[in-house]
DNA sequence: TATGAATGAGCATTCATTCAT
DNA sequence: AATGAATGAATGCTCATTCAT
């Protein structure tokens, strides 16, 4: 029935070393990510990890498809439901922002691997590819203010490439800065780039 | 004469050493940048630079203060020179551009190591301060504009993380982005975050 | 009735997984067989292998039972049913050949695990004696020319040494060698070692 | 000035590490071989290994050029001293079983390596051609003796396949058969041969 | 000062075997 | 009888560091 059936037992396993992995990668970090260290979490031995997913990869790939699916589950249905482009970014940042508040975590655990994931020979890292699809979306909702008008006549890709890293800015603030407060940050967020990109008045 | 008195032929090495270290850390990134590599792009044997630095760490340490220097060096007194906040944010954004046009690799390599080198179990990392740093920088510019009623009435820490992290996300674009334009994404930037940060007109 | 009664199932399960220990062997080698392929081969679990035949060392040697078994039952009757030595060295080497022609992937297996098995400390291998009955047979043989005087005054064991060993060379080539004709060598054979043992005319 | 400049005691370290490898490999056999033992017979540790050699691989390698070099360097000259082709293959393996009887380790290391260096996925194995260069020299041995009308019409491939097995069993009972006798085997192998293969009288 | 040889801990991975269901 | 989940030991490899020369 499920695309790749698997027992039920066979899914809680990969669940729950999938959840192990985005603990010691939020909680140690990318390098003090080792199979030895993601068993000792579960409680189980190293074997077991590559007995389910074929690889330290194929878990670390695991554990990004899992933790995008949940982001995505999140926020594309509150940016659709938007009516006007305006709303649309309000409902991107602020989808984001309410992603990170509710899975901090595997927000952290995410960030990890794509930031730290290492690609050949200073290549691109494979996960890439995931950053090009967010600033991707986010052309997207831009490029509807500026049919509808909404939006002043910006660069696109520049725009993107500035919500999305002043978005990704943010994990390391939760992280490590103690002071940091997330529904500030989010509301501020919303107005800069409303200022940013509205039609001058 | 220099706090601490090196020889002549000690400092060329070092610089020799450092120079290598940007170079194999920008083009190979940091998880393929280890001693061996660096001593071979330097023709030297590893023993060196373990003699001169102590160990990789310190190396690391190093090419982060030069680099850190080199930026100091060519923005602060371009921010100084500014008579207005407005002026002083925009020299502050295109100050960074121009270290990245001008300085690629050594960018590079200082973005690899202050978002690669791990800390201790999922501590803030050894270059979080940097980063800090950077932020209270921008944070006396924008309360300069506050003060002196340029700048609207937003959150001057929010403000400075959401300008850092629009910054921080141009290194990757350089890198793997063969269409990105950095002269135009300078003006975007500098036009957004005027937008954004001016008394409402 | 049998030696060690089995259920019909029983033996039928075991067959089948001896069957695709033979094709693992013969199609990847002995580096590559492991419990696991020869079950996914038999698209059964690996447990079931370790039920049927206690573990890997036990499966193996009935593999090299079975196999030996079929090749006896091919060659002895050949040979027996001659008159004369010198057609019964013929019929050996015609028996050894057929059997290669007729039985390719269970010979392969065969010689895999013959050669490949690892003893204790470098020692002989615990299928050595496999071979040593090899030899010991075909001494028989060079003994019966011996006594009826159609054979010369060689040394039994040196001959039957190199009889086997030009015979050992033949799976090698059917293997890797795609222009190998397997009848002019079985002729040529023969003509070789008749020549070589007959009485010198 | 050398091929491949090395340090006087990088290249003594290199040879110490294949004598090692080949005593393992003699000893113990291929299965057994593993850097960790090499490295302990060699008093040293793994790393030095990897270090001198880059990996198992390369070691392997190594020792095969090592004793492949040593072998040619017997056999050859001994081969192209002879006025006849008669007395070339004769010379060929009287060539072959000196060396045996010299550097038995060093041939056993060798047959270890070649019998059982896995290929991929069945294919012929890394160190298949090493064999088929044998033939090879052998054929030629045998085409000068049918161009010379020394020899008879055989197939010199089939013949050249032949006296390459019967060679290739005497290692085997070198290692295990406590009673052979290399000296008269060699004899035996030359007579047989010289009979196989003369024009019949 | 500089070299390069050597170390040793840490890593992912493979695999025969065991066992509860 | 069969499953498949789990174990744990073994292996090759990488790399920062140390040290005698």
């Amino acid at each position: 029935m499920s695309p790749k059936s698997r027992t039920f037992i066979e899914q809680a396993r990969r669940a729950q070393i999938i959840a192990c992995a985005v603990e010691v990668l939020a909680d140690q970090g990318y390098a003090h990510t080792t199979l030895a260290r993601i068993a000792e979490q579960a409680k189980i031995s190293t074997g077991v990890i590559s007995y389910h997913f074929g690889g330290k990869k194929q878990l670390i790939e695991a554990v990004v498809a899992e933790v995008a699916r949940v982001a995505t589950d999140l926020m594309v249905p509150r940016i659709l439901a938007q009516s006007t482009a305006s709303d649309g970014l309000r409902a991107y940042i602020e989808g984001n922002m309410e992603f990170m508040r509710l899975h901090r975590k595997p927000l952290l655990a995410l960030v990890e691997v794509i930031t730290h994931t290492p690609g050949e020979e200073g290549g691109p890292g494979p996960y890439a590819a995931q950053a090009e699809v967010a600033i991707a979306d986010l052309e997207k909702v831009l490029g509807w203010g500026k049919r509808t008008g909404e939006f002043r006549d910006f660069d696109q890709r520049s725009m993107a490439i500035s919500i999305r890293g002043a978005i990704d800015a943010v994990p390391g603030r939760l992280l490590h800065d103690p002071g940091f407060d997330l529904d500030l940050h989010t509301r501020e967020l919303v107005t800069l780039f409303t200022l940013a990109t509205r039609r001058d008045p």
